[in-house]
DNA sequence: AGAGAGGAGATTGTCGACAATTTTATTTCA
DNA sequence: TGAAATAAAATTGTCGACAATCTCCTCTCT
Protein backbone atom coordinates (compact mmCIF):
# COMPACT_ATOMS: atom_id res chain seq x y z
CA UNK A 1 0.00 0.00 0.00
CA UNK A 2 1.49 3.32 -0.88
CA UNK A 3 1.73 6.40 0.81
CA UNK A 4 -1.00 8.34 0.90
CA UNK A 5 -0.96 10.72 3.15
CA UNK A 6 -3.55 13.31 1.17
CA UNK A 7 -6.03 10.66 0.11
CA UNK A 8 -8.64 11.10 3.52
CA UNK A 9 -6.97 8.14 5.45
CA UNK A 10 -3.59 7.80 6.90
CA UNK A 11 -2.64 6.09 10.05
CA UNK A 12 0.33 7.46 11.28
CA UNK A 13 2.33 4.74 13.48
CA UNK A 14 5.26 6.01 14.03
CA UNK A 15 6.42 9.68 15.31
CA UNK A 16 7.86 10.87 12.73
CA UNK A 17 4.66 10.40 10.72
CA UNK A 18 2.57 12.09 13.42
CA UNK A 19 5.18 15.05 13.14
CA UNK A 20 4.76 14.95 9.59
CA UNK A 21 1.22 15.52 9.44
CA UNK A 22 1.39 17.97 11.95
CA UNK A 23 3.78 19.79 10.14
CA UNK A 24 1.86 19.61 6.65
CA UNK A 25 -1.34 20.67 8.77
CA UNK A 26 0.60 23.94 9.76
CA UNK A 27 2.28 24.54 6.64
CA UNK A 28 -1.29 24.54 4.88
CA UNK A 29 -3.32 26.51 7.51
CA UNK A 30 -0.58 29.25 7.28
CA UNK A 31 0.60 28.86 10.59
CA UNK A 32 4.59 28.78 9.25
CA UNK A 33 4.35 31.55 6.96
CA UNK A 34 5.51 30.51 3.25
CA UNK A 35 9.12 31.07 2.51
CA UNK A 36 10.41 30.54 6.57
CA UNK A 37 13.59 28.81 7.54
CA UNK A 38 12.79 25.56 9.09
CA UNK A 39 14.86 25.76 12.70
CA UNK A 40 15.73 22.08 13.29
CA UNK A 41 16.46 22.55 17.08
CA UNK A 42 13.88 24.96 17.57
CA UNK A 43 11.14 22.97 15.98
CA UNK A 44 12.43 20.06 17.39
CA UNK A 45 11.76 21.37 20.98
CA UNK A 46 8.38 22.67 20.25
CA UNK A 47 6.85 19.41 19.04
CA UNK A 48 9.13 17.60 21.59
CA UNK A 49 10.57 15.20 19.66
CA UNK A 50 14.36 14.25 18.57
CA UNK A 51 16.12 16.28 15.54
CA UNK A 52 16.36 12.78 13.70
CA UNK A 53 12.87 12.51 13.71
CA UNK A 54 12.11 15.51 12.79
CA UNK A 55 14.38 15.05 10.21
CA UNK A 56 12.79 12.20 8.71
CA UNK A 57 9.43 14.16 9.26
CA UNK A 58 10.83 17.35 6.98
CA UNK A 59 11.94 14.91 4.10
CA UNK A 60 8.41 13.47 3.78
CA UNK A 61 7.41 17.10 3.61
CA UNK A 62 10.51 17.45 1.01
CA UNK A 63 8.31 14.91 -0.84
CA UNK A 64 5.11 16.71 -0.88
CA UNK A 65 7.11 19.45 -2.18
CA UNK A 66 5.86 21.39 1.14
CA UNK A 67 9.22 22.64 1.95
CA UNK A 68 13.04 22.66 -0.29
CA UNK A 69 16.03 21.53 1.01
CA UNK A 70 19.64 22.67 0.47
CA UNK A 71 22.46 20.78 2.18
CA UNK A 72 24.05 22.11 4.53
CA UNK A 73 21.95 25.18 4.55
CA UNK A 74 18.60 24.16 5.73
CA UNK A 75 15.14 23.45 4.79
CA UNK A 76 12.53 26.17 4.01
CA UNK A 77 8.78 26.40 3.87
CA UNK A 78 7.36 26.42 -0.20
CA UNK A 79 6.77 30.08 -1.04
CA UNK A 80 3.93 31.67 -3.00
CA UNK A 81 4.44 32.62 -6.58
CA UNK A 82 2.04 32.96 -9.03
CA UNK A 83 4.36 31.67 -11.80
CA UNK A 84 4.33 28.50 -9.84
CA UNK A 85 0.91 28.27 -9.25
CA UNK A 86 -0.03 28.26 -13.39
CA UNK A 87 3.02 25.87 -13.96
CA UNK A 88 0.86 23.65 -11.56
CA UNK A 89 -2.12 23.95 -13.07
CA UNK A 90 -0.37 23.07 -16.82
CA UNK A 91 0.57 19.86 -15.19
CA UNK A 92 -3.02 19.24 -13.34
CA UNK A 93 -4.49 20.20 -17.45
CA UNK A 94 -2.34 16.79 -18.47
CA UNK A 95 -2.51 14.70 -15.63
CA UNK A 96 -6.15 15.09 -14.93
CA UNK A 97 -7.36 15.28 -18.48
CA UNK A 98 -5.80 11.76 -18.98
CA UNK A 99 -7.68 10.84 -15.52
CA UNK A 100 -10.74 11.87 -17.06
CA UNK A 101 -10.38 9.50 -19.81
CA UNK A 102 -8.91 6.60 -18.42
CA UNK A 103 -12.30 7.37 -15.59
CA UNK A 104 -14.59 6.77 -18.49
CA UNK A 105 -13.35 3.45 -19.23
CA UNK A 106 -12.68 2.10 -15.92
CA UNK A 107 -14.54 3.75 -13.25
CA UNK A 108 -17.29 1.15 -11.30
CA UNK A 109 -20.99 2.11 -11.49
CA UNK A 110 -20.40 3.02 -7.40
CA UNK A 111 -18.07 5.38 -7.96
CA UNK A 112 -19.85 6.86 -10.72
CA UNK A 113 -23.08 7.27 -8.29
CA UNK A 114 -20.81 8.61 -5.66
CA UNK A 115 -19.21 11.50 -8.20
CA UNK A 116 -22.98 12.50 -9.05
CA UNK A 117 -24.21 12.31 -5.15
CA UNK A 118 -21.40 14.68 -4.86
CA UNK A 119 -22.23 17.22 -7.92
CA UNK A 120 -25.59 16.98 -6.50
CA UNK A 121 -25.00 17.91 -2.91
CA UNK A 122 -22.87 20.58 -3.99
CA UNK A 123 -25.75 21.94 -6.30
CA UNK A 124 -27.96 21.90 -3.57
CA UNK A 125 -25.73 23.45 -0.96
CA UNK A 126 -24.91 26.34 -3.36
CA UNK A 127 -28.57 26.94 -3.20
CA UNK A 128 -28.98 27.38 0.42
CA UNK A 129 -26.35 30.17 0.88
CA UNK A 130 -28.01 30.94 4.21
CA UNK A 131 -26.54 28.03 5.72
CA UNK A 132 -23.20 26.98 4.01
CA UNK A 133 -21.18 29.76 2.69
CA UNK A 134 -19.45 29.74 -0.29
CA UNK A 135 -16.20 29.19 1.99
CA UNK A 136 -17.71 26.42 3.73
CA UNK A 137 -18.62 25.12 0.24
CA UNK A 138 -15.71 25.17 -1.54
CA UNK A 139 -13.15 23.90 1.30
CA UNK A 140 -13.38 20.69 -0.10
CA UNK A 141 -15.78 20.00 -2.46
CA UNK A 142 -13.71 20.74 -5.72
CA UNK A 143 -10.89 18.92 -4.77
CA UNK A 144 -13.08 15.59 -3.54
CA UNK A 145 -14.62 15.93 -6.78
CA UNK A 146 -11.16 15.96 -8.97
CA UNK A 147 -9.90 13.21 -6.48
CA UNK A 148 -12.93 11.34 -6.96
CA UNK A 149 -12.12 10.87 -11.28
CA UNK A 150 -8.36 10.45 -10.96
CA UNK A 151 -9.46 7.42 -8.36
CA UNK A 152 -11.84 6.31 -10.99
CA UNK A 153 -8.83 6.11 -13.15
CA UNK A 154 -7.66 3.26 -12.04
CA UNK A 155 -4.35 4.09 -12.52
CA UNK A 156 -2.32 3.69 -9.19
CA UNK A 157 0.54 5.68 -10.29
CA UNK A 158 -1.39 8.60 -11.64
CA UNK A 159 -3.58 8.69 -7.95
CA UNK A 160 -0.03 8.57 -6.24
CA UNK A 161 1.51 11.73 -8.14
CA UNK A 162 -1.43 13.61 -8.28
CA UNK A 163 -1.65 13.04 -4.53
CA UNK A 164 1.50 12.85 -3.01
CA UNK A 165 3.50 15.51 -5.54
CA UNK A 166 0.92 18.15 -6.37
CA UNK A 167 -2.26 18.23 -4.54
CA UNK A 168 -0.45 19.15 -1.41
CA UNK A 169 1.01 22.47 -2.88
CA UNK A 170 -2.78 22.85 -4.73
CA UNK A 171 -4.07 22.76 -1.14
CA UNK A 172 -1.05 25.24 -0.44
CA UNK A 173 -2.16 27.69 -3.00
CA UNK A 174 -5.54 27.13 -2.71
CA UNK A 175 -5.68 28.44 1.13
CA UNK A 176 -3.96 31.50 0.66
CA UNK A 177 -6.31 32.93 -2.32
CA UNK A 178 -10.02 33.30 -1.96
CA UNK A 179 -11.55 30.19 -2.30
CA UNK A 180 -12.39 29.16 -5.84
CA UNK A 181 -16.17 29.54 -5.92
CA UNK A 182 -18.11 29.58 -9.14
CA UNK A 183 -21.17 28.11 -10.23
CA UNK A 184 -19.39 28.16 -13.54
CA UNK A 185 -16.94 25.60 -12.66
CA UNK A 186 -19.60 23.97 -11.17
CA UNK A 187 -21.77 23.46 -14.63
CA UNK A 188 -18.29 22.20 -16.01
CA UNK A 189 -18.46 19.77 -13.67
CA UNK A 190 -21.73 18.05 -14.57
CA UNK A 191 -20.43 18.14 -17.50
CA UNK A 192 -18.03 16.41 -17.26
CA UNK A 193 -19.86 13.93 -15.08
CA UNK A 194 -22.44 13.76 -18.11
CA UNK A 195 -19.43 12.38 -20.16
CA UNK A 196 -18.29 10.01 -17.86
CA UNK A 197 -21.66 8.51 -17.74
CA UNK A 198 -21.48 7.91 -21.38
CA UNK A 199 -18.38 6.42 -21.20
CA UNK A 200 -16.89 8.95 -23.68
CA UNK A 201 -13.42 9.05 -22.46
CA UNK A 202 -12.16 11.34 -25.33
CA UNK A 203 -14.67 13.79 -24.39
CA UNK A 204 -14.29 13.75 -20.96
CA UNK A 205 -10.30 14.59 -21.07
CA UNK A 206 -11.37 17.51 -23.29
CA UNK A 207 -14.06 18.72 -21.09
CA UNK A 208 -11.49 18.21 -17.96
CA UNK A 209 -9.01 19.99 -19.81
CA UNK A 210 -11.37 23.03 -20.51
CA UNK A 211 -12.51 23.27 -17.13
CA UNK A 212 -8.74 22.97 -15.32
CA UNK A 213 -8.07 25.71 -18.19
CA UNK A 214 -10.52 27.73 -16.78
CA UNK A 215 -9.68 27.31 -13.51
CA UNK A 216 -6.80 29.00 -14.07
CA UNK A 217 -7.90 31.61 -15.59
CA UNK A 218 -9.93 32.48 -13.11
CA UNK A 219 -7.04 31.71 -10.07
CA UNK A 220 -4.76 34.18 -12.16
CA UNK A 221 -7.72 36.83 -13.08
CA UNK A 222 -8.44 36.84 -8.84
CA UNK A 223 -4.45 36.95 -8.06
CA UNK A 224 -4.30 40.34 -10.63
CA UNK A 225 -6.89 41.83 -8.68
CA UNK A 226 -5.87 41.50 -5.27
CA UNK A 227 -3.88 44.09 -3.41
CA UNK A 228 -0.51 43.49 -3.07
CA UNK A 229 -0.48 43.39 0.66
CA UNK A 230 -2.84 40.58 0.43
CA UNK A 231 -0.33 39.17 -1.55
CA UNK A 232 2.41 40.83 0.13
CA UNK A 233 1.79 37.91 3.07
CA UNK A 234 2.94 35.10 1.50
CA UNK A 235 6.23 36.11 -0.27
CA UNK B 1 17.40 25.04 -7.11
CA UNK B 2 15.60 22.06 -6.88
CA UNK B 3 16.72 18.55 -6.32
CA UNK B 4 17.56 17.11 -9.54
CA UNK B 5 19.55 13.91 -9.50
CA UNK B 6 18.43 12.61 -12.85
CA UNK B 7 19.00 15.65 -15.03
CA UNK B 8 22.88 14.95 -15.73
CA UNK B 9 24.27 16.87 -13.32
CA UNK B 10 24.29 16.29 -9.53
CA UNK B 11 27.09 17.17 -7.45
CA UNK B 12 26.80 15.14 -4.39
CA UNK B 13 28.10 16.96 -1.41
CA UNK B 14 26.95 15.17 1.61
CA UNK B 15 27.42 11.14 2.50
CA UNK B 16 23.76 10.45 2.14
CA UNK B 17 23.43 11.88 -1.52
CA UNK B 18 26.81 10.02 -2.74
CA UNK B 19 24.88 6.92 -1.01
CA UNK B 20 21.87 7.65 -3.05
CA UNK B 21 23.79 7.45 -6.14
CA UNK B 22 25.65 4.52 -5.60
CA UNK B 23 22.41 3.02 -4.20
CA UNK B 24 20.45 4.43 -7.41
CA UNK B 25 23.03 2.73 -9.93
CA UNK B 26 23.09 -0.12 -8.36
CA UNK B 27 19.45 -0.61 -8.28
CA UNK B 28 19.15 0.69 -11.61
CA UNK B 29 21.66 -2.01 -13.17
CA UNK B 30 20.08 -4.80 -11.38
CA UNK B 31 22.85 -4.89 -8.99
CA UNK B 32 20.27 -5.11 -6.17
CA UNK B 33 17.41 -7.26 -7.18
CA UNK B 34 14.37 -5.78 -7.81
CA UNK B 35 12.05 -6.85 -5.08
CA UNK B 36 14.63 -7.38 -2.68
CA UNK B 37 13.99 -6.56 0.38
CA UNK B 38 16.57 -4.04 1.94
CA UNK B 39 18.64 -4.43 5.30
CA UNK B 40 19.70 -1.42 6.82
CA UNK B 41 21.99 -3.02 8.94
CA UNK B 42 23.85 -5.17 6.20
CA UNK B 43 23.88 -2.59 3.77
CA UNK B 44 25.10 0.26 5.82
CA UNK B 45 28.45 -2.13 6.98
CA UNK B 46 28.89 -2.61 3.12
CA UNK B 47 29.01 0.84 2.07
CA UNK B 48 30.87 1.36 5.21
CA UNK B 49 28.48 4.04 7.11
CA UNK B 50 26.14 4.70 9.82
CA UNK B 51 22.65 3.52 9.82
CA UNK B 52 21.35 7.49 9.83
CA UNK B 53 22.83 8.32 7.00
CA UNK B 54 21.91 5.08 4.45
CA UNK B 55 18.18 5.92 6.12
CA UNK B 56 18.28 9.16 4.82
CA UNK B 57 19.80 7.88 1.32
CA UNK B 58 16.27 5.47 1.53
CA UNK B 59 14.56 7.87 2.13
CA UNK B 60 15.27 10.12 -1.17
CA UNK B 61 15.51 6.77 -3.07
CA UNK B 62 11.88 6.45 -1.78
CA UNK B 63 11.17 9.72 -3.54
CA UNK B 64 12.38 8.37 -6.88
CA UNK B 65 10.04 5.83 -6.48
CA UNK B 66 12.85 3.22 -6.52
CA UNK B 67 12.18 1.84 -3.10
CA UNK B 68 8.79 0.94 -1.15
CA UNK B 69 8.75 1.54 2.76
CA UNK B 70 6.55 0.29 5.24
CA UNK B 71 6.86 1.87 8.72
CA UNK B 72 8.54 -0.78 11.04
CA UNK B 73 8.66 -3.08 8.48
CA UNK B 74 11.51 -1.76 5.94
CA UNK B 75 12.34 -1.00 2.78
CA UNK B 76 12.20 -3.03 -0.64
CA UNK B 77 13.42 -2.32 -4.23
CA UNK B 78 10.42 -2.15 -6.52
CA UNK B 79 9.66 -5.16 -8.26
CA UNK B 80 9.01 -5.59 -11.87
CA UNK B 81 5.33 -5.33 -12.98
CA UNK B 82 3.91 -5.04 -16.47
CA UNK B 83 0.44 -3.50 -15.14
CA UNK B 84 2.66 -0.25 -13.58
CA UNK B 85 4.60 -0.05 -16.95
CA UNK B 86 1.76 0.18 -18.79
CA UNK B 87 0.70 2.81 -16.15
CA UNK B 88 3.92 4.88 -16.18
CA UNK B 89 3.51 5.25 -19.95
CA UNK B 90 0.03 6.33 -19.87
CA UNK B 91 1.79 8.81 -17.21
CA UNK B 92 4.28 10.15 -19.88
CA UNK B 93 1.58 10.06 -22.68
CA UNK B 94 -0.43 13.34 -20.68
CA UNK B 95 2.75 14.91 -19.43
CA UNK B 96 4.99 14.72 -21.79
CA UNK B 97 2.21 15.91 -24.59
CA UNK B 98 1.74 18.64 -22.61
CA UNK B 99 5.73 19.40 -22.22
CA UNK B 100 6.08 19.06 -26.64
CA UNK B 101 2.99 21.30 -26.92
CA UNK B 102 4.84 24.22 -24.10
CA UNK B 103 8.01 23.30 -25.97
CA UNK B 104 6.78 24.93 -29.33
CA UNK B 105 6.11 27.89 -28.09
CA UNK B 106 9.33 28.45 -25.36
CA UNK B 107 12.39 26.66 -26.44
CA UNK B 108 15.11 28.80 -27.04
CA UNK B 109 16.80 28.33 -30.40
CA UNK B 110 20.09 27.28 -29.17
CA UNK B 111 17.28 24.37 -27.50
CA UNK B 112 15.87 23.60 -30.89
CA UNK B 113 19.18 23.55 -32.33
CA UNK B 114 20.54 21.18 -29.85
CA UNK B 115 17.53 18.74 -30.28
CA UNK B 116 18.18 18.95 -34.17
CA UNK B 117 21.43 18.22 -33.74
CA UNK B 118 20.29 14.86 -31.70
CA UNK B 119 18.45 13.41 -33.91
CA UNK B 120 20.49 13.72 -36.66
CA UNK B 121 23.28 12.00 -34.79
CA UNK B 122 21.15 9.01 -33.99
CA UNK B 123 19.69 8.93 -37.38
CA UNK B 124 23.66 8.72 -37.99
CA UNK B 125 24.63 6.48 -35.89
CA UNK B 126 21.94 3.84 -36.95
CA UNK B 127 23.27 4.02 -40.35
CA UNK B 128 26.59 2.67 -39.05
CA UNK B 129 25.63 -0.55 -37.38
CA UNK B 130 28.66 -1.65 -37.50
CA UNK B 131 30.30 0.82 -35.19
CA UNK B 132 27.87 1.46 -32.76
CA UNK B 133 25.12 -1.49 -31.94
CA UNK B 134 21.50 -1.16 -31.18
CA UNK B 135 22.31 -1.86 -27.20
CA UNK B 136 24.84 1.39 -27.64
CA UNK B 137 22.35 3.67 -29.37
CA UNK B 138 19.16 3.80 -27.40
CA UNK B 139 21.23 3.66 -24.04
CA UNK B 140 20.26 6.64 -23.35
CA UNK B 141 19.69 8.56 -26.83
CA UNK B 142 15.78 8.04 -26.74
CA UNK B 143 16.06 9.91 -23.07
CA UNK B 144 17.97 12.70 -24.13
CA UNK B 145 15.40 13.53 -26.62
CA UNK B 146 12.48 13.20 -24.69
CA UNK B 147 14.77 15.27 -21.64
CA UNK B 148 15.26 18.02 -24.52
CA UNK B 149 11.96 18.55 -25.14
CA UNK B 150 10.66 18.63 -21.81
CA UNK B 151 13.55 21.27 -20.43
CA UNK B 152 12.65 23.07 -23.68
CA UNK B 153 8.55 23.28 -22.10
CA UNK B 154 10.24 25.90 -19.69
CA UNK B 155 7.50 24.43 -17.02
CA UNK B 156 10.21 23.92 -13.74
CA UNK B 157 7.46 21.86 -11.80
CA UNK B 158 6.95 19.63 -15.06
CA UNK B 159 10.87 18.53 -15.06
CA UNK B 160 11.15 18.33 -11.66
CA UNK B 161 8.26 15.45 -11.25
CA UNK B 162 9.19 13.79 -14.45
CA UNK B 163 13.13 13.47 -14.03
CA UNK B 164 12.70 12.86 -10.09
CA UNK B 165 9.25 11.27 -9.74
CA UNK B 166 9.16 9.23 -12.99
CA UNK B 167 12.25 8.72 -15.45
CA UNK B 168 13.82 6.89 -13.04
CA UNK B 169 11.57 4.44 -12.81
CA UNK B 170 11.94 4.52 -16.94
CA UNK B 171 15.24 3.79 -16.64
CA UNK B 172 14.66 0.76 -13.78
CA UNK B 173 12.23 -0.37 -17.25
CA UNK B 174 14.38 0.10 -20.02
CA UNK B 175 17.37 -1.82 -18.15
CA UNK B 176 15.20 -5.07 -17.68
CA UNK B 177 13.96 -5.24 -21.06
CA UNK B 178 16.13 -5.49 -24.84
CA UNK B 179 16.30 -1.82 -25.75
CA UNK B 180 13.59 -0.21 -27.11
CA UNK B 181 15.26 0.48 -30.62
CA UNK B 182 13.37 0.90 -33.85
CA UNK B 183 13.78 3.11 -36.85
CA UNK B 184 9.85 3.90 -36.33
CA UNK B 185 10.34 5.64 -33.32
CA UNK B 186 13.56 7.94 -34.56
CA UNK B 187 10.80 9.00 -37.33
CA UNK B 188 8.50 9.67 -34.78
CA UNK B 189 11.44 11.85 -33.17
CA UNK B 190 11.72 13.90 -36.74
CA UNK B 191 7.79 14.61 -37.13
CA UNK B 192 8.08 15.91 -33.40
CA UNK B 193 10.64 18.28 -34.15
CA UNK B 194 9.37 19.29 -37.51
CA UNK B 195 6.09 20.19 -35.31
CA UNK B 196 8.34 22.38 -33.28
CA UNK B 197 10.23 24.39 -35.39
CA UNK B 198 7.11 25.46 -37.29
CA UNK B 199 5.71 26.49 -33.42
CA UNK B 200 2.72 24.13 -33.71
CA UNK B 201 2.04 23.45 -30.32
CA UNK B 202 -1.01 21.71 -30.65
CA UNK B 203 0.54 19.15 -33.58
CA UNK B 204 3.55 18.95 -30.90
CA UNK B 205 1.63 17.52 -28.55
CA UNK B 206 -0.18 14.98 -31.07
CA UNK B 207 2.57 13.55 -32.02
CA UNK B 208 4.38 12.96 -28.98
CA UNK B 209 0.99 10.96 -27.46
CA UNK B 210 1.21 9.40 -29.93
CA UNK B 211 4.82 8.65 -29.92
CA UNK B 212 4.55 7.71 -26.52
CA UNK B 213 1.64 5.44 -27.10
CA UNK B 214 3.18 3.43 -30.16
CA UNK B 215 6.09 2.81 -27.24
CA UNK B 216 3.68 1.75 -24.83
CA UNK B 217 2.69 -0.64 -27.38
CA UNK B 218 5.88 -2.07 -28.84
CA UNK B 219 6.83 -2.55 -25.22
CA UNK B 220 4.18 -4.35 -24.38
CA UNK B 221 4.76 -6.32 -27.49
CA UNK B 222 8.06 -7.14 -26.58
CA UNK B 223 7.52 -7.94 -23.08
CA UNK B 224 4.94 -10.63 -24.22
CA UNK B 225 7.54 -12.34 -26.39
CA UNK B 226 9.60 -12.30 -23.58
CA UNK B 227 10.07 -15.43 -21.90
CA UNK B 228 8.96 -16.42 -18.44
CA UNK B 229 11.83 -17.14 -17.42
CA UNK B 230 13.28 -13.65 -18.41
CA UNK B 231 10.93 -11.95 -16.90
CA UNK B 232 10.89 -13.86 -14.25
CA UNK B 233 14.52 -12.58 -13.13
CA UNK B 234 12.97 -9.04 -12.06
CA UNK B 235 9.55 -10.71 -10.30
C1' DA C 1 34.15 54.58 4.66
C1' DG C 2 34.26 50.23 2.39
C1' DA C 3 36.05 45.70 1.28
C1' DG C 4 38.04 41.67 2.84
C1' DA C 5 40.03 38.46 6.37
C1' DG C 6 39.29 36.22 10.63
C1' DG C 7 36.83 34.20 14.46
C1' DA C 8 32.78 33.23 17.57
C1' DG C 9 28.28 31.37 17.46
C1' DA C 10 24.75 28.71 15.55
C1' DT C 11 23.06 25.19 12.38
C1' DT C 12 23.27 20.99 9.81
C1' DG C 13 25.41 16.33 8.99
C1' DT C 14 27.00 11.99 11.05
C1' DC C 15 27.44 8.51 14.30
C1' DG C 16 26.75 4.82 17.89
C1' DA C 17 23.64 3.22 21.57
C1' DC C 18 19.13 2.16 23.37
C1' DA C 19 13.98 1.21 22.89
C1' DA C 20 10.05 -0.62 20.35
C1' DT C 21 8.39 -3.65 17.01
C1' DT C 22 8.55 -7.43 13.94
C1' DT C 23 10.20 -11.90 12.55
C1' DT C 24 11.74 -16.41 13.42
C1' DA C 25 12.36 -20.48 16.25
C1' DT C 26 10.73 -23.26 19.93
C1' DT C 27 7.57 -25.17 22.96
C1' DT C 28 3.09 -26.63 24.40
C1' DC C 29 -1.44 -28.45 24.03
C1' DA C 30 -5.55 -30.39 21.59
C1' DT D 1 0.41 -34.08 13.53
C1' DG D 2 -0.78 -29.38 13.49
C1' DA D 3 -1.92 -25.04 15.30
C1' DA D 4 -1.56 -21.63 18.81
C1' DA D 5 1.26 -19.53 22.42
C1' DT D 6 5.82 -18.13 23.89
C1' DA D 7 10.52 -16.86 23.85
C1' DA D 8 14.65 -15.46 21.43
C1' DA D 9 16.83 -13.00 17.73
C1' DA D 10 16.96 -9.62 14.42
C1' DT D 11 15.34 -5.31 12.47
C1' DT D 12 13.53 -0.73 12.55
C1' DG D 13 12.56 3.62 15.16
C1' DT D 14 14.34 7.15 18.34
C1' DC D 15 17.55 9.71 20.80
C1' DG D 16 21.56 12.57 22.41
C1' DA D 17 26.40 13.77 21.49
C1' DC D 18 30.11 15.08 18.43
C1' DA D 19 32.06 16.79 13.90
C1' DA D 20 31.73 19.62 9.78
C1' DT D 21 29.85 23.54 7.67
C1' DC D 22 27.69 27.84 7.31
C1' DT D 23 26.41 32.63 9.14
C1' DC D 24 27.14 36.72 11.15
C1' DC D 25 29.80 39.88 13.62
C1' DT D 26 34.21 42.15 14.43
C1' DC D 27 38.47 43.73 13.22
C1' DT D 28 41.96 45.23 10.07
C1' DC D 29 43.93 47.43 6.12
C1' DT D 30 43.74 50.45 2.12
Amino acid sequence: MPFHPACHSYEPVTIADRLFLDLRRAILEGELPAGKKISEPELASVYGVSRGSLREAISKLENCNLVTRRPNIGARIVSFSTDQLMEIYQIREAMEGMAARLAAKNMTEAELAHLKSLVARHKDSMSHTERLNKTDYSQDADLDFHFCIIQGSKNQRLLTMLCQDLYDLVRFYRMRLSPAFSSTAMQEHELIVQALERGDGEMAELLMRYHVRASRDRAKQRLESMSPEELGNYH
